[in-house]
RNA sequence: GGGUCAUUAGCUCAGCUGGUAGAGCAGUGGAUUCUUAAUCCAUUGGCCGAAGGUUCGAAUCCUUCAUGACCCA
């Protein structure tokens, strides 16, 4: 029927796809002035009626996809909200009327003449013409329901963008989230670079890459799961500081939390620490969160958490402590582990060993092989922070009057769980990092730069034992990156951030897939 | 990896303890032409996710698989 419609187009001598509509500024510019005009009362009540037209009156311009038919309406979707035509066969002339008749939902049409107060106070602009635009072989979802099949939402995002006006301004917000980051680096003078994407050696972060192959010259290469080792070279040659802005790819089951390949943002300062990178941080967030409530204040909705309220600074031995001394905020996972553990077991590597192996005899076999996976303090510390204080962040860091969580640093990690940091001068145990907690999602990792080739060395040879114990995440050792570090680094800190889990935080979204336009699905089958 | 749920018309969904497959919207033909999910009349449209099984008879009950969503690890 849409393809014999498009035949009848074209015995009128007019293509189904043509091309030949010429939109300049001052068209798209009174098209969006229509579409203000529509979406204001107040200026609505100021348009003449049918009757009142002057003359000659302002004629304007209106294109884009019919979205719906209300008797000699049609309700044309553009860029910055639907607009109503108002469009009456007797009223046009023939070609326009033999044109309309061709018309399917979806299409896209051009229609011109002046806007016009209806019966009803809404805006309609009065077609004097009508033409066709381009054909939509396919119908368009139903107009009340809409698309809700979530699987086809991902798949056809193109009709999801055009059906649910509220997702195509979710990735409008996320631009706006990317730009302010860029502006915020730009202004402090950050250089923005780009590095590789295909890396030979594993590095950077401890993640599962993808392989891929190089056909002339015959060489393995996995795609980055951080740009981190070649943004610190840039720091050896000269540039103090810079960002790269792009997408890593992890080899990982898919979550509403995970997608292979996201976004990351990474940055360098030379001369600073972790602590002043906090500062930073703050700003940078807050900075973001105002760009987009600005400008999207429908997208960012009621939030849990409280940026504007003093943010909590805690290292990871801490926050234990403080999670034992308030065990009742919350169940604690698997078994009753407060009889074992205390702020003394917890500063003592063979009392906290020894407290593992009372624990292992309690749980369940997965606890068990994550606690039989623990081989060090560190490893241990930082299990227990995953298993007893992340996934109560939100409940036990609160604004004053409890009604919304704090964004929470913590600080101060395990060596042995942060291969690239520096390690605290008071105590060589722990790391001088912190990652950063919004309504209890990680959504930054970012520490002082670990600058000594011989320290760096020894943890890669680390990392190769991890890898030797199966561990396949482990990082693979970077001979080159010790011999830059040779060449001497600027003492530095450098900042991590997943982009799509902040717009996800900032826009008050629940699954990743909802910030991505082209989430990773299994192919159709036919 | 474990659990829960879903899969029926182009879209959104009904379909009970097994008995000939339904609605609204979209589509098609017509009427109407200041409508707001436009309306009115008529009408087309189905491998009931796939494969097995139980049964005289399965969209419905059972098994396996596929895909997806959500929750947990």
């Amino acid at each position: 029927m849409r393809a014999k419609k498009a035949e009848n187009l074209r015995a009128l001598g007019r293509e189904p796809f043509p091309n030949d509509l010429r939109v300049d500024a001052e068209l798209e510019a009174k098209r969006r002035r229509l579409a203000e005009i529509s979406a204001s009362e107040e200026l609505r009540a100021a348009l003449p009626t049918e009757d009142e037209l002057p003359e000659s009156p302002e004629i304007f311009p209106l294109y884009g996809r019919v979205m719906a038919k209300r008797g000699p309406f049609l309700v044309i979707r553009t860029p910055y909200g639907d607009v109503q035509a108002l469009v009456r066969k007797d009223a046009v002339d023939p070609q326009s009327a033999a044109e309309l008749e061709e018309l399917d939902l979806a299409d896209h049409v051009f229609v011109e003449g002046p806007a016009i107060k209806t019966k009803t106070g809404a805006l309609a602009l009065r077609a004097d013409r009508y033409r066709h635009v381009s054909k939509a072989m396919l119908p368009p979802p139903a107009k009340w329901h809409g698309l809700k099949d979530v699987e086809k939402r991902y798949r056809e995002r193109y009709v999801d963008l055009f059906a649910n006006p509220e997702v195509a301004e979710t990735f409008r917000a996320r631009a706006t989230v990317v730009k302010a980051l860029r502006r915020f680096l730009d202004e402090r003078g950050f250089l923005e670079v780009e590095t590789p994407l295909l890396h030979s050696v594993r590095g950077g972060a401890t993640a599962k890459p993808f392989r891929t192959h190089h056909n002339a010259l015959d060489l393995e290469l996995y795609l980055r799961i951080a740009p981190e080792l070649y943004l610190k070279r840039l720091l050896v040659g000269g540039f103090d500081r810079v960002y790269e802005l792009g997408r890593a790819f992890r080899n990982e089951g898919i979550s509403t939390r995970h997608n292979p390949e996201f976004t990351i943002l990474e940055f360098y300062m030379a001369y600073a620490t972790y602590e002043e990178l906090m500062d930073l941080g703050v700003e940078l967030f807050r900075a973001v969160d105002r760009a987009v409530r600005e400008a999207h204040p429908a997208v960012v909705g009621e939030r849990s958490y409280d940026l504007d309220a003093e943010w909590k600074r805690i290292s990871i031995v801490d926050a234990l402590v403080d999670r034992l001394a308030r065990a009742g905020v919350g169940d604690i996972p698997k078994t009753n582990w407060s009889d074992v553990l205390s702020p003394e077991v917890l500063d003592d590597d063979a009392k906290l060993a020894q407290a593992f192996e009372v624990m292992l005899g309690r749980v369940d076999a997965v606890t068990q092989k994550q606690l039989a996976a623990a081989r060090n303090y560190g490893e241990r510390l930082f299990l227990l922070y995953e298993l007893l204080v992340e996934p109560e962040l939100e409940r036990l860091y609160r604004t004053p009057d409890e009604t919304r969580s704090v964004p929470v640093f913590i600080t101060q990690y395990p060596f042995e769980v942060s291969p690239l940091a520096r390690r605290n001068d008071a105590d060589p145990r722990f790391t001088d990092r912190f990652e950063l907690f919004i309504a209890g999602r990680e959504v930054a990792n970012a520490f002082s730069e670990l600058n000594d080739p011989d320290d760096q060395a020894a943890r890669f040879r680390d990392q190769l034992e991890k890898a030797a114990r199966g561990d396949e995440e482990a990082m693979d050792f970077d001979s080159d990156y010790i011999r830059a570090l040779s060449h001497g680094m600027p003492p530095a800190a450098g900042f991590g951030l997943g982009v799509d889990r902040l717009v996800m935080t900032l826009c008050g979204i629940a699954s990743i897939r909802d910030v991505l336009l082209f989430p990773l699905l299994r192919p159709e089958v036919e």
